[in-house]
DNA sequence: GCCGTTTTCGGCCCGACTGTTTTCAGTCG
């Protein structure tokens, strides 16, 4: 069992457990071993192979109760806790709560009083007027169902971060242009770059709300109004995605952003420090115990006030950063500006829309002191990739758009080789070490079991003339899981041999992942990031990379693309 | 159910909005 099935359980667990009525806190406990264990960099069954009930305990939010549990779970495959469960709660509950507006409290309601139990029966239930008799509802929230699970049918999870974040821009345009608007910001998990956005969290500053609230919910591309109030309001886009827009004073700015910023479990975090030291930490103000206010506009005063520095948003995970924090031991984290080099790019030689040059003015452009021209191999076919033949003939370019260059950046001759399904390299060890720079990747066969797929990886990672591991995992934003990989194993191969694994900057890749980098770097890894650039403006998707790179907490030391061309080709040569 | 350089027991998650109510319950973030 994987971490993100153990979670699913926990979740389920949860769900189940609130339609029954069961004290919040027990479900809250459920939720947040969910949460850690699907983002934690190990395996729990790894840990529980090495160190038992024991070591599971050792994971936060992991008490000996669910460490009983996920024991059972890994030697059983089953939960006896969770089909007893399942006997008093139909498992089709839990899909209810799915529907916007519902919760446990209706769900229970509804399948004692009429027996709905799935969303085909609700559906009915609510056509036939039904649900309207019930205590406590009535013709409006009746419709608001049906609204609810038309708009479940449309909606599609989370957003990638390469959509949301050029949406929520155009959102914070229109804002801005409201009479009395002093300022506007994305907050919630799109200022902390996480890789996918559930709603979009946008902050404004003005005295006076209304006309704010007024154009929000009333542009075109909405496509209902969810809730419109005096400090928030929220609404559905014809696109799915769905916003909320708070309004504070601008005088309330600071500790208002801080709140809708999260995550929640940060904010926990800073309010037990708050109320250690006698204030009272809310969206409004920092409140003393005798009823006074301290007033923050700017983020940066809630946390001074709090004696502690000011915490990058990409960190606000509660993944130790407030301990760093109080100890003066914050990351100085990597920054755009520090990134002068690409080591993967792609042209017509394969499946890119430039040639190479044209790549080459692109990155120029774009400050780039180094690019690594990294076409597709003959494996995959389907992206035209280069024979050893071609890849011969594609070098003669590279040595005249050199010349054409001169010292403007220093251009590599390198490839995106395959791995194939059956773990053998696309090019014999001759080719490799007569290219500059060596990129290996899997794009087929992912679907193998773990033990495969791992050993597909450590054998790339074994040849000696691979430099770089790209988008380990081969997931795809939003949906696609990456494989499952032993990345223990992954990570004990690329530190023995120095191989560099690469956070993609596709926005539908970032991958490695937060997570994962952030463990690769402590081991001591080299960490690559890269944009896989099939076009001039794909070089922008550095930003996406990097802050998957500040999500992990890496520093400018730890990434190689921050390195001069002449460390690049010392580095290189080194490794032959 | 979890957690603890204030506690092994008693805290944890609170405010905004809506709708059905005349003072509150449910949902959401």
């Amino acid at each position: 069992m994987t971490n993100k099935e153990l979670a699913d359980t926990f979740t389920l667990i949860a769900n189940l457990l609130e339609i029954k009525g069961e004290v919040i806190y027990k479900i809250l406990a459920y939720r947040k071993a969910a949460e850690t264990l699907s983002a934690h960099p190990r395996a729990a069954k790894d840990i529980w192979q090495e160190a038992g009930i024991k070591g599971l305990k050792e994971i936060s939010g992991v008490g000996p109760a669910i460490a009983d549990k996920i024991d059972e779970l890994l030697n059983t495959g089953k939960l006896d806790f969770l089909e007893k469960l399942k006997a008093e709660v139909p498992e089709s509950l839990a899909g209810l709560l799915q529907v916007p507006d519902l919760g446990p409290k209706k769900v229970k309601m509804f399948y004692e009083q009429l027996g709905v139990a799935s969303i085909e029966q609700l559906k009915a239930a609510a056509e036939g007027g039904k649900l309207a008799e019930l205590p406590g509802m009535g013709k409006k929230s009746e419709e608001k169902i049906l609204v609810g699970i038309e708009s479940l049918s449309r909606r599609s999870g989370r957003t990638p971060l390469g959509d949301a974040l050029p949406f929520a821009g155009q959102q914070i345009a229109l804002l801005k242009k409201v009479k009395g608007v002093k300022a506007v910001e994305a907050a919630g998990s799109l200022r902390r770059r996480r890789d996918t956005v559930g709603d979009l969290d946008i902050l404004v500053a003005a005295e006076d709300s209304e006309p704010v609230m007024e154009a929000f919910t009333s542009q075109p591309l909405v496509a209902r109004v969810l809730g419109k109030g005096k400090t928030k309001s929220s609404v559905e886009f014809n696109n799915g995605m769905r916003a909320q827009v708070w309004v504070h004073p601008p005088a309330r700015f600071g500790t208002a952003i801080q709140y809708a910023t999260g995550s929640k479990d940060h904010n926990v975090r800073l309010r037990e420090i708050a109320l250690d030291q006698g204030y009272s930490l809310s969206e409004h103000a920092l409140t003393k115990e005798d009823g006074s206010e301290i007033l923050c506009a700017k983020e940066e005063e809630v946390y001074k006030t709090l004696g502690l520095p000011w915490i990058p948003p990409e960190l606000r995970e509660d993944r130790g950063e407030v301990k760093a924090a109080q100890s003066g031991n914050l990351p100085k984290l990597i920054a755009e500006k520090d990134i002068i080099a690409d080591l993967h790019s792609h042209t017509t030689w394969s499946d890119g829309k430039l040639s190479i040059l044209e790549m080459a003015e692109a990155a120029i452009a774009r400050g780039r002191k180094t690019l690594a021209i990294t076409d597709h191999s003959h494996n995959l076919g389907i992206a035209n990739g280069l024979s050893v033949e071609r890849l011969k003939e594609q070098r003669k370019e590279i040595t005249a758009a050199r010349k054409k260059l001169g010292d403007r950046i220093l251009l590599l001759h390198g490839i995106e080789m395959e791995i194939r399904a059956d773990g053998t390299l696309d090019f014999d060890d001759e080719t490799l070490a007569w290219l500059d720079i060596v990129i290996a990747s899997l794009h087929v066969g992912m679907r193998q079991p773990r033990e495969k797929n791992t050993l597909r990886i450590l054998n790339a990672i074994n040849n000696p003339h691979v430099d770089i591991i790209a988008h380990p995992t081969n997931r795809l934003l939003p949906d696609r899981l990456g494989s499952d990989l032993d990345m223990e194993a992954i990570f004990a191969a690329a530190l023995a041999n120095g191989t560099v694994l690469e956070i993609n900057s596709n926005p539908s890749r970032l991958d490695l992942d937060d997570v994962h980098a952030r463990l690769a770097a402590e081991l001591g890894i080299p960490i690559t990031i890269n944009t896989d650039a099939h076009a001039a403006e794909h070089f922008d998707f550095l930003s996406y990379g990097v802050a998957t790179a500040r999500r992990a907490w890496l520093t400018k030391g730890q990434v190689v693309n921050t390195w001069k061309p002449e460390k690049i080709q010392a580095w290189l040569k080194k490794r032959g």
